[in-house]
DNA sequence: GCTACTACTTAGCACCGCCGTT
DNA sequence: AACGGCGGTGCTAAGTAGTAGC
């Protein structure tokens, strides 16, 4: 793809333009990069600003920012947006109508089509899949066979999005009344520490551990060659707490040192396990797997309202060190192993009560019909709390998130008002108004987050609301230089052009609080919130990301796709737009150590194709001359010198030899096997000679450029019949280099999975002819399975 | 009003298994 | 048959936001 798209007026373009491309990690300080008065010059000169109409472009989000393609982001107005799609405003009540379904799952794991709860289920029914599952080879033989199987198998899925408003009146209770049955088997306990005795050393000397504390050392020891272990609180943390285990027990050593433990023997254990684990053989891995699936099939699926659904996290989390991420002060803390006197149940009245572990009971059991969770307990690293949830697939999760995008759909209607309304206030003369104003701006805009306020025992990160002095720097006119650590201590950076009295504001509010505190001083997430609502019901903060996302992809796949692409130029559109949301969402991604050896890999495997295109067009001119005149085929091949062409013959020779002496010695070891004589040593000369003739005919072709001997039979049509091909495989080759190139330091996952309306991407599937499973994996296919069937005009 | 608690969504990391390559 | 790279998936941390409790 010859990116030279670059006819977009600059007026056009996107308002601002991400400053620096190199992604940051975790923990890194951020530096301060110029104070307000000298602003970086080399930092600002990358945003255009021009004063143009585009600037109070009610649609586009000015972080529609992208590093490499910013033409891609300039984005033509149309107030138009506005009058389409009139909202239904009818939530659908839910009820429990059923719908048959043929169940997609090739994978044999189908279960039977009675939809029994799971007290007079167990067994029978939970082995059956099981037994199946060893078998999927014998299952492809037998296709036809598995075919029946799977009619028989037809599946019960409640299609709720179906589901009619006037259904049972079952569900028609208050909206917190999540279920009204709710069955499970409880959660699923890590296995209990085994010890292995290998010796780590203290002082250089091997000591003996308590199994407790030889736990907690083998911890760390599995992290030795991380990031993790390297970390001094981390270190810290994890010491502590070790030193408080190896007290336990009297007969540990007395450890006072970090710096005189060696953890290396344990490290070396586990290497040496893995190693074993790969050597396993196919059946042992099997023979684990299936001992694995059998422990878990009492806990993966639950049933609401006597409908099957998949649990999502049955297992009760591991101990271990907690991985804080950032420059989290409890980082390397030790995390407890959980008790069942820790947990506690949420299922039905009437439900059985799973048995806890023997010799356990359960914290608590109880009916809690507003809450979709099936188990929680309280971690004590943090103490936070942690559930059990159902699986994305779930009608639970599938439902919140139809709300969640039709929210973010009715804030289309809402949003000019919302916009008119802040703008005006941005000149309030009530402060926490201005700041509201000033924040809703830039939320609006820029898709941050909220940005709660955050305690001195997590990682010092921000969102909008609390951002602080040193998150913006100021640059006249109106440039705003944003850097800081948000979510998962992700860096934010990026320049952007606002409107002058935002500039003003921010400017004002730091002037009032000065270094170090919240430029929002009067503002909290609350407050905002509140706010909020009153313009829009059930409207927040977070919802304008994903409004921004979703609207944001609609816009731009409208924009990049057409009719006629081929199907990877569709795709590489679908990519793109889903591309530029990342980049406003900032889900970065640290770009592979070995991107570019790909991208050099991927450039020699195209070129080798152009190769094989010009041999087949010198054998197009052979066979008829007259095509030598005709465009495509008279063009050159822009990337392939002689010199080139000369190598990757010479490589093409080298490997053709290579070739054939292994071949023979393939065959001579076979022949060997089979106590037959092996082949003559002239049976390889032979070939190789052929090889050799091979040689010189390219030498010669390379000589008098296009001339060509035909071989076999090669006929016109033939040849411009596989010129097609190769050249469908060439683009196909170098689109995917455009995309890999684009997406090195993006990730394109989290919105795809959480902010972009799965409607938009089905209603493109079908308006363009693409299948669904060009852009979705199974998985997402079933946690959109709500949205599939929307029709081709859908939009957001 | 404030903080603490609770419930749920959003997020990146690490590992695993598959698939194409050698 | 081994290898190695990559996408998919599991895991759980880290957010948002509403509510409960003072």
């Amino acid at each position: 793809m010859s990116d030279s798209e670059d006819d977009l007026p600059l007026a056009q373009r996107a308002v601002q333009i991400k400053t620096t491309a190199s992604p940051v990690h975790r923990g890194s300080p951020v530096p301060l990069r110029m104070s307000e008065d000298t602003p970086d010059p080399s930092q600002a000169h990358t945003s255009v600003y021009i004063k143009t109409e585009e600037d109070s472009d009610d649609d586009m989000p000015l972080a529609m920012r992208s590093n490499n393609n910013a033409k891609r982001s300039a984005t033509i107005k149309s107030e138009s947006d506005e009058e389409d799609i009139p909202l239904s405003k009818k939530r659908k009540k839910l009820s429990l109508k059923k719908t048959k379904v043929k169940r997609e799952d090739e994978s044999g794991l189908a279960t039977s089509k009675r939809s029994r709860a799971p007290s007079s289920s167990s067994d029978e029914e939970d082995a059956k899949p099981l037994s199946k599952r060893g078998k999927i080879k014998k299952e492809e033989k037998t296709k036809k066979t598995s075919k029946v199987k799977k009619e028989e198998n037809e599946e019960e899925i409640y299609k709720w999005w179906e589901a009619s408003s006037s259904g049972d009146k079952q569900q028609e209770q208050d909206e917190t009344t999540k279920w009204m049955t709710l069955q499970h088997n409880g959660v699923l306990f890590p296995p209990d520490y085994e010890p292995h005795g290998v010796k780590m050393k203290y002082d250089g000397k091997p000591i003996t551990l308590s199994p407790e504390a030889e736990e907690v050392a083998s911890f760390f020891a599995a992290l030795l060659e991380s990031d993790h272990a390297k970390n001094p609180t981390f270190q810290k943390n994890f010491f502590r707490d070790w030193k408080d285990v190896l007290k336990k027990d009297p007969r540990n050593p007395k450890i006072t040192s970090f710096e005189k433990c060696d953890f290396r023997p344990i490290w070396e254990k586990f290497e040496k396990d893995k190693e074993k684990k790969k050597q396993m053989t196919k059946e042992e891995k099997l023979r684990i797997k299936e001992e694995r699936t059998k422990i878990e099939e009492p806990f993966i699926h639950a049933y609401v309202d006597g409908r099957k659904e998949k649990v999502g996290n049955f297992r009760i989390e591991p101990p271990g060190l907690f991985r804080g991420r950032g420059d989290h002060p409890k980082t390397g803390t030790l995390k407890q192993r959980v008790a069942p006197e820790q947990v506690t149940l949420n299922l039905s009245k009437d439900a059985k009560i799973p048995k806890p572990p023997k010799g356990h009971k359960w914290a608590d059991v109880v009916n809690d019909q507003t809450a979709t969770w099936l188990a929680t307990w309280k971690e004590n690293v943090n103490g936070t709390i942690k559930y059990v949830f159902l699986a994305q697939s779930s009608a639970w999760k599938g439902q919140s998130d139809m709300q969640k995008f039709d929210k973010a759909r009715d804030l289309k209607k809402y949003v000019k008002q919302i916009r008119k309304d802040y703008t005006k206030e941005l000149y309030d003369k009530e402060m926490a108004k201005r700041q509201r104003a000033t924040a809703m701006y830039l939320i609006d805009r820029l898709a941050l987050r909220a940005g709660n306020e955050k305690g001195d025992d997590e990682a010092d990160t921000v969102g909008c609301c609390s951002l602080r002095y040193e998150h913006i720097q100021l640059e006249p006119p109106h440039t705003l230089h944003f850097d800081f650590l948000g979510k998962d201590s992700i860096r934010y950076q990026n320049s952007v052009q606002v409107e002058t009295q935002v500039y003003k504001n921010i400017k004002l509010f730091k002037k009032q609080v000065g270094p170090g505190s919240m430029i929002f001083d009067r503002l909290t997430t609350t407050g905002l919130n509140k706010h909020l609502n009153s313009c829009m019901p059930g409207l927040s903060a977070k919802v304008f990301r994903t409004y921004n996302a979703s609207h944001t992809f609609q816009q731009q796949l409208d924009k990049l796709t057409h009719k006629d692409d081929s199907l990877p130029d569709k795709m590489l559109s679908f990519n793109r737009a889903n591309r530029d949301v990342a980049v406003l969402c900032n889900h970065q991604r640290s770009a592979s150590k070995s991107h570019g050896q790909m991208m050099e890999r991927l450039q020699d495997r195209t070129r080798a194709l152009k190769y094989q295109r010009m041999k087949l067009r010198h054998t197009l001119f052979a066979l008829e001359p007259s095509y030598k005149k005709k465009s495509p085929y008279n063009e050159l091949e822009s990337d392939m010198d002689d010199e080139w062409i000369a190598n990757h013959e010479t490589e093409l020779i080298v490997k053709e030899r290579e070739k054939a002496r292994i071949k023979f010695e393939k065959q001579n070891e076979k022949l060997k096997s089979e106590g037959e004589r092996p082949l003559p040593e002239s049976h390889l000369k032979e070939s190789l000679k052929l090889v050799d003739e091979m040689e010189a005919r390219l030498i010669k072709e390379r000589k008098k450029k296009g001339v060509i001997e035909i071989k076999g039979k090669a006929t016109t049509e033939r040849v411009l019949n596989n010129i097609e091909k190769m050249d469908q495989r060439i683009a196909a080759m170098k689109i995917q280099a455009t995309d890999k190139e684009e997406n090195k330091e993006i990730a394109l996952g989290t919105s795809k999975m959480n902010y972009i309306d799965p409607r938009i991407s089905f209603a493109w599937c079908q308006k363009y002819d693409v299948p669904v499973q060009k852009v979705f994996n199974k998985t997402l296919l079933e946690k959109f399975r709500w949205a599939q069937e929307v029709n081709a005009k859908w939009t957001f």
